[in-house]
DNA sequence: CTCGTTATATACTATACAGTATATAATTCG
DNA sequence: CGAATTATATACTGTATAGTATATAACGAG
């Protein structure tokens, strides 16, 4: 055939991700890339396309981690309640200053003042998922829970707990004050 | 004296809040902030100093409006419950599509990659000041609590919700959506 | 009215940036 | 080996952008 690629794609994209997730896609410039993944432009562009194609697949990638991992953890725990406490305290690094104070790709994205609707979809997209895993978990032990209980509400509830830790993580806030609110919203399960 | 400036700063500050507000630090530009206020560049350098000392004094004026309002409604509220409710509610405009979605400009700005100091800590002092009103007049009216009530948990839980609504809002969700979840956090307080 | 002073308008500069044209290197297939 | 093909390196282009220099307008004090 050709002259062989000199790199993984899949590893540049995650040396890019990292580089977006620190800096913000309006921050982050083409050369922040390059130097960070050691590409040119010229491979970068014939690999990914440009910027915003680069960070759709950057995002993509990042989001069908999160959601891979999500669906393990929440659907093959024991109990409705077990797997999402087990889901949650996944999170305690990420949402204290253990793993940096980076906090969450998608949610620092989705506030960024991107305007590409292509990343609004995606972005809509991930939550709607993480939702409906929440939502029909928690519908299917309903049986476990009291009369007035909510699984839609309590659903929703998790994510904005959810996602409003990821956006406190930049104040790298200690894990037991993470725990403790993760405990919290473990009392809406009951 | 001298030739009186021909704009009122405080409503500059405002309109310049509303561009940054939209497209975020990182994605605004000094011409977008002249098309919005009609003042040219060198006015602006003149009243306000530079991209970031303005992006600072519009910072201010955003956070001392919510924490005054925050003050005065969490404070002399009828109970804690009560006054957190009112609070809250008065949230839910900003938290559905209703009043646009432009979410918060604090939580906007939090996630957005801006490397600067000074921004980073006046958010900081935000949300530490909004947690410690919550804190404060959940403390006052502890008795009204249940033994195991955790003031200080309970406070931080209502800012990662409210931080979370304010980026769900990016969705635009449906206000009953937005009230069903302040329910849900209102359930914490018992 | 005239002068001093401060605001505004226009036009500019330097730089950073996204994206590309051209040249060169590495690989496979014949 | 040589030709075809694809990747990479270097160098470039055009544009957007933060910030400024210079000129002019509007006001108050005397």
């Amino acid at each position: 055939m050709a002259r062989p690629r000199s790199f993984d794609p899949d590893e540049v994209l995650d040396l890019a991700r990292d580089v977006f997730w620190l800096k913000g896609f309006q921050g982050t410039s083409l050369d922040d890339i390059t130097a960070a993944t050691g590409l040119t432009k010229p491979s970068l562009y014939a690999a990914f396309g440009d910027k915003n194609a680069l960070f759709l697949k950057v995002l993509d990638r990042y989001h069908a981690y999160i959601v891979g991992k999500a669906e393990r953890i929440i659907n093959d725990g024991p109990s409705a309640r077990e797997a999402i406490r087990r889901w949650l305290t996944g999170f305690v690094p990420r949402c204290s200053g253990v793993k940096g104070s980076r906090g969450c790709l998608s949610v620092n994205t989705s506030v960024d003042g991107v305007t590409e609707q292509e990343v609004r979809k995606r972005i809509q997209a991930f939550n709607r998922k993480l939702e409906q895993l929440l939502r029909d978990r928690l519908r299917a032990d309903r049986a476990q829970f009291a009369d007035d209980f909510d699984p839609d509400a309590v659903a929703h509830t998790i994510m904005a707990i959810y996602q409003g830790l990821m956006v406190l993580a930049k104040d790298a806030p200690e894990a037991a004050r993470v725990r403790a609110t993760f405990d919290q919203a473990m009392k809406l399960l009951s």
